[in-house]
DNA sequence: CGTGTCGTGGCAAGCGATTGCCAAAAGTTG
DNA sequence: CAACTTTTGGCAATCGCTTGCCACGACACG
């Protein structure tokens, strides 16, 4: 506990025989004071075990050398890996990395926001719930990057989706399939958009017509439904919004009696944790998330002193690459 | 951005016409401050939109309403519920709440409770690398919860797998079989020796025999080589350290052309994502990670002024039960 | 040798709250 | 109505660190 108070830059300048000033700056700014009392502060300063308060210098400095990451849903598995990219990297430039859920709730993002705001020194918004006009608001007083979600103006981390959906249209027209089902998450998503927009595109140009279902959860649950929907339009592919989506749809096709992929083709989005060992193995959209979260983090933190000028908006573009696994084969005759 | 600087409680003093301790009184400690002013004095304060810097009340107060939860792994889903339900307690009570990775390295444990200790209220360990000793030591220090992972004197919130691991060895000899293997996490795995206590006793009783093979990492890969491993014994029932090394062997013995459960029999623990949906589905001991999560975000709590007394060591036991799916079955003649 | 420059270190004013102590105002009591 | 207690609000110190500004000494230069 706190009890026996830790030692302060002051015990260490006492103890060194200096200002603590000269202290301060032995450790922040090297160049400011001389070779050799900043090593004598050093030496004192490590004997005595000295660790800075991030309070006491966030509160001065105006620097927290902190970051949060707002996830609107916990149990969804494709936010892992972008959790992963950015608490490693965060890790890296020894900077705290807050973790936050939003509960699929715009009103719920915002007031996290106003809540860290002075904490942190920027906020990762993963699949942001808020609108356009809302994160522009946001950002006029806060640092944001975005990831999976790009907005005019505000620098963003996204893995490519719309050029991976002509990839799985390509590959679907390959296996001789003549139309497929968009299995849609929710409206607001984004990637929801880019990812029909890319298969509508990708569809036309190979002359397959595609068509759109939903909006499902997506979750497993939301399966039974869509898979159910899709049973009556008589398609031979179906593209699911994402892998816990795809999962749901192929346990109601089992459960159905509908054989994958010999009567009908399933693919996801995400590659997530459990797409390599359902069944059959599920042929998705992979993205290097953990990337995206990554970069999100450097966006922040080159944005950092944006107090002066506007930096141009950087967007960072991730490909994405398709996983042929068993879940895709020729359409049926 | 912070450029438009942010109000304070000086300013709403000001504009409410009273001193700013009269401001931070009718904020803290209403019952200090007449009823007619706290209400002018709030008014003013939501007019203005003010917002408390949590950084300020930290530095001077010493209470930083913030968590932080230590993870080994960030890859392994095991921690997934328990991260769930630590980040929603910790959110519920208004704690901020950080995720940090260890590396599964104590040394990195270590550093980051040093890194941190000024910036929370305390720390909860999950499956913590460090040694009783060592985690007495940071104990006397730090305000620390564990979970899943008994020190004496700790407080700590464990997941029971002893008793489960009786349920496992009945579960098992009412199916026939008449030996198991347990394949052993990591040597320094609190809960493994738990497990194997639970399984070895279990077997005594009911007069079938146990014995332990390992270790093996706790991840898929490692179902490989335990697999194999298996084999050569000629084991009917393998009980894997946890459900990614389950699913490991689950593949390697399809590889294999063994089948389960016809051949041999597999139980996994904690129940994780994909359990159920794997081939075939993983019968496993599952437990509340979310509640030991959130257990041990109360257990910081009652602890948080524990600068006087020392409270009794605290320690949850949550009860785990035993979800049987298709990969158990009888044992082969 | 006088003066300008540069390198160093210290002083002290914050950063934005909380809180012990005090004094003025209000209420109580005989 | 005096004396006393209780409320209530303000002053100022404090938490631990950063940083602008100043001063002092060393050094270089004309």
């Amino acid at each position: 506990m706190n009890s026996p108070k830790r030692t302060t830059i002051y015990d260490v300048a006492e103890e060194a025989g200096v200002a603590a000033s000269t202290v301060s700056r032995a450790l922040r700014n090297p160049r400011r004071v001389n070779a050799a009392t900043r090593e004598h502060v050093l030496r004192v300063a490590e004997r005595l075990g000295y660790r800075p308060s991030p309070l006491a210098t966030a509160l001065q400095s105006g620097r927290t050398a902190t970051v949060a990451m707002l996830v609107p849903d916990i149990t969804n598995p494709h936010f892992f890996g972008t959790i992963r990219g950015a608490e490693r990297r965060a890790s890296a430039a020894g900077i705290t990395f807050i973790l936050s859920y939003t509960e699929e709730s715009a009103d719920n993002e915002r007031n996290q926001i106003e809540h860290l705001a002075r904490s942190v020194d920027g906020f990762i918004l993963a699949s942001s719930r808020m609108s356009d006009e809302g994160l522009w608001e946001m950002a006029e007083e806060h640092n944001l990057a975005l990831v999976n979600r790009e907005v005019r103006g505000l620098p963003s981390a996204v893995v490519d989706s719309r050029v991976g959906s002509r990839q799985i249209v390509e590959h679907l027209a390959s296996l001789g399939h003549r139309s497929l089902v968009y299995l849609s998450g929710p409206h607001q998503s984004w990637p929801a958009g880019e990812r029909w927009r890319g298969l509508r595109d990708g569809a036309r140009n190979l002359g397959i017509r595609a068509t759109r279902l939903g909006p499902f959860p997506p979750r497993v649950v939301g399966g039974g439904a869509a898979a159910d929907a899709v049973l009556v339009t008589g398609a031979t592919a179906v593209v699911a919004h994402n892998d816990l989506l795809a999962i749901g749809v192929l346990r109601r096709l089992a459960e159905r009696g509908v054989s994958v992929p010999e009567q009908i083709s399933v693919v996801g989005y995400d590659d997530i944790f459990g797409a390599d060992f359902c069944v059959p193995a599920l042929t998705t959209l992979a993205g290097p998330q953990d990337e995206a979260g990554r970069s999100a983090v450097e966006l922040l933190l080159e944005n950092r002193s944006r107090s002066t000028a506007r930096t141009p908006d950087r967007r960072v573009m991730l490909p994405s690459h398709l996983v042929i696994r068993d879940s895709t084969g020729p359409a049926p005759a």
